[in-house]
DNA sequence: CACGCGTCATATCGATCGATAATACTGCAG
DNA sequence: CTGCAGTATTATCGATCGATATGACGCGTG
């Protein structure tokens, strides 16, 4: 966190650049919604663990929905940053196995993301709808589209497009989102990259269980 | 749900048994809690649910906290029912196949647990740690236990006891916890028993692949 | 029929929620 | 140096939260 203060912003006024604050609040915003929910959050916690006044957030964002929405396209615009494209040259299988290996150290550095959607898919809302039909639906139809042509070239194991995203959504990244419980449970053995390295490569043995050599982690 | 009056309890006064009044309490914060959380959940919508009024929840729990500890009990309660054990007579595999299908139907019959537990996973609590304490260390280390000794046996994939246990959790709840979600991006394909025994093959299959005859579904 | 225990129903408390109005201040343009 | 646009700060609104006090009521007991 760039800007941990506790107290609300600083005194002597030494004000602040726009874009830090909307970046802090953003930043502050994904760590409360994705430990208490979009109801659970509240706006004053969010201001004050990004060093602002709660009124600041409806300045900048007009409400505590569109600051979700903007958090949300936050953390994916991070993410896609952090993907390599799955079109590039060579063969599909490398850029699957890189795609999911970059997917899983995101998941690993970046847990909110996988906390808030996994905290919205449970209940119909239109929040969900927004977020499924804004960033979900584009990216699975991409991964489904490769997943299927590795098929019908004979890789990958006998599941669909469908079981493949599940698996990499709930297997890959609960391991990093859920990383509290499984501590207390002596499962997680730290989050490292290593660690993220070591689950991908978890994934691609249920995935690709044939492919014997795979490409290194980059 | 047994009562699904809108307005709060009956004005003729027709008193229902206590025993219902707390059933049906249980019942409804089930639902609050899987859908919004603990924090987001109201004792006033859980009242309403369940044709109550929200004084009835301090009155019979105490606080909101023993409520939300007494539904977690009362869902690990039906589950127990639901699943058979891992000791009885006869091949260890054949238990393990069966106690796999028998949690991955109850997952779909009652979606809200996985939701409350993964609700928690994500951030250190008192409610998490009492939830690891008091219901996951215990079934966990019979799961470890089993999976070791069919491991020891020559059976099952090359997975530690932790991992087939984030692979049940995740993977194999998270089809119908998140079902909603699913349902929106167009892969899940229903809640009915045949998804359930479908899906419960489908982590079989990562499970257990070279298991060939497999126990029939019960 | 009357008593009394157990439960329900209403009213209300203080705290906190998201949002807004009103004011104060900063920093740049001229 | 002045004035204005943009932002920060304070104060406060109505709604809702969990919890509790209070008294009424149902119903089994004697």
């Amino acid at each position: 966190m760039t800007r941990a203060t506790t107290a609300p912003a600083d005194r002597t006024r030494a004000r602040r650049p726009s874009e830090s604050i909307v970046a802090d609040l953003l930043e502050a915003a994904a760590v409360e919604f994705a430990a208490h929910g979009f109801a659970g959050a509240s706006t004053r916690r969010i201001a004050q663990r990004a060093g602002a006044h709660q009124p600041q957030i409806n300045y900048h964002f007009t409400s505590k929905e569109q600051l979700w929405r903007a958090t949300v396209d936050h953390l994916f615009t991070l993410m896609d940053a952090a993907l390599p494209a799955l079109d590039r040259p060579g063969p599909l299988g490398h850029a699957f196995v890189d795609l999911l290996h970059a997917f899983i150290r995101f998941s690993a550095e970046h847990p909110e993301l996988d906390r808030i959607i996994n905290l919205e898919a449970t209940v119909p809302s239109a929040r969900l709808e927004w977020l499924v039909a804004t960033h979900l639906t584009p990216r699975f139809e991409v991964v489904a589209a490769g997943w299927r042509q590795l098929r019908s070239e004979g890789v990958g194991a006998d599941l669909t497009a469908g079981e493949v995203w599940e698996l990499i959504t709930s297997f890959g990244a609960m391991h990093f989102a859920n990383a509290p419980m499984l501590s207390l449970l002596g499962i997680h053995e730290g989050d490292g990259r290593s660690e993220a390295e070591a689950h991908a490569e978890r994934v691609l043995a249920v995935l690709l269980p044939t492919a014997t050599g795979r490409a290194p982690a980059p």
